[in-house]
DNA sequence: AGCAGATGTTTCAAACTTGAAGCATGAGGT
DNA sequence: ACCTCATGCTTCAAGTTTGAAACATCTGCT
């Protein structure tokens, strides 16, 4: 409410070059998921978060992951997660049950049903990735877009700045 | 629902590289518009897709874009944006007129006050870009991430092919 | 043991998004 | 002129996401 005593002399405006690399950015961050999301229906009945969930847990011990890790793992919000996982339960992928350790915990857990629709779901979903990214890039640009994007994900995480 | 019939034998899977790079990428896909968005929020109580909208119609002849061109502009499907131009203008920040040409066409045009608020937003904005990316880049970087972005872009723009 | 607070998850109402159906205006054929 | 279809936008119902509050369990203090 109180922006209008911004002092405009010392923000420091993008240069064209960056102007060019955001317009870029953030047409891929908008489109890319967007495509793959769009296969993943198509095919496979799935959203990309949900795809996500089934990978990170087929990907766990004993395909199991309490709410809290997994929710980070997919980078998803606690309650988005726990209606997708009652969706995902609800068609069989998923089952929860408290942890026996701490009942507090409730542990998501991958059933066959789950690994089963994740492995018929896979195959595309790889082709998608592969053709929407990685078709477009030489093996070089594949290490740069690694390293790049590492950089901007560190820029990301430390949130706890106020100006 | 017959992807059960699929040939797994020629699906070529993402190699360790080309995974590492496709994690890095998902996060920043995922992080990076969820943090611009909570400082847009924070500082001046706007979507990012209407800071795309402001931004869009400022930089248009007249201040003034038809629906559906402004949709193509800040990818969005016309209902989301009708939506959203409806409480940009209940704001005040922008107005509706049927275009004197064609009355089909709606207008949306940006009015002072939508201006004001576009004006008070950016330097914020702005800052919030360049910490979270460019700061994060070396010169060399930003313009592999140009030439990188479009590359997926241009993956990601012809929709129209079926396996 | 008993209780205050911390921790992990779920639920609820409000806001948002989506796709389909509806509405209005124009263009093209007869 | 009339009718039909195409085009541009809006609205509606259904589904999703969010943040806050509720709920349940555990921990540590007395």
């Amino acid at each position: 409410m109180d922006q209008s005593t911004e002092t405009p002399g010392d923000v420091r405006w993008l240069t064209p070059a960056e102007q060019d690399a955001w317009r870029a950015l953030a047409g891929v961050v908008i489109k890319l998921p967007a495509a793959l999301e769009a296969q993943l229906q198509r095919d496979s009945q799935l959203t990309l978060f949900e795809y996500f969930v089934l990978s990170a847990l087929s990907a766990a011990d004993c395909w199991a992951l309490s709410m809290g890790e997994l929710a980070a793992i997919v980078n998803g919000s606690l309650s988005r997660l726990s209606n997708v996982i009652k969706k995902l339960e609800i068609r069989g992928a998923v089952r929860r049950e408290p942890s026996p350790d701490n009942r507090r915990y409730t542990h998501a857990i991958l059933t066959n049903a789950g690994w089963d629709l994740l492995v018929a779901a896979a195959p595309k979903h790889a082709e998608a990735v592969r053709r929407h990214v990685f078709d477009m890039l030489t093996e070089d640009q594949v290490a740069q877009l690694t390293t790049l994007a590492r950089g901007i994900l560190r820029g990301t995480e430390p949130d706890a700045c106020w100006p």
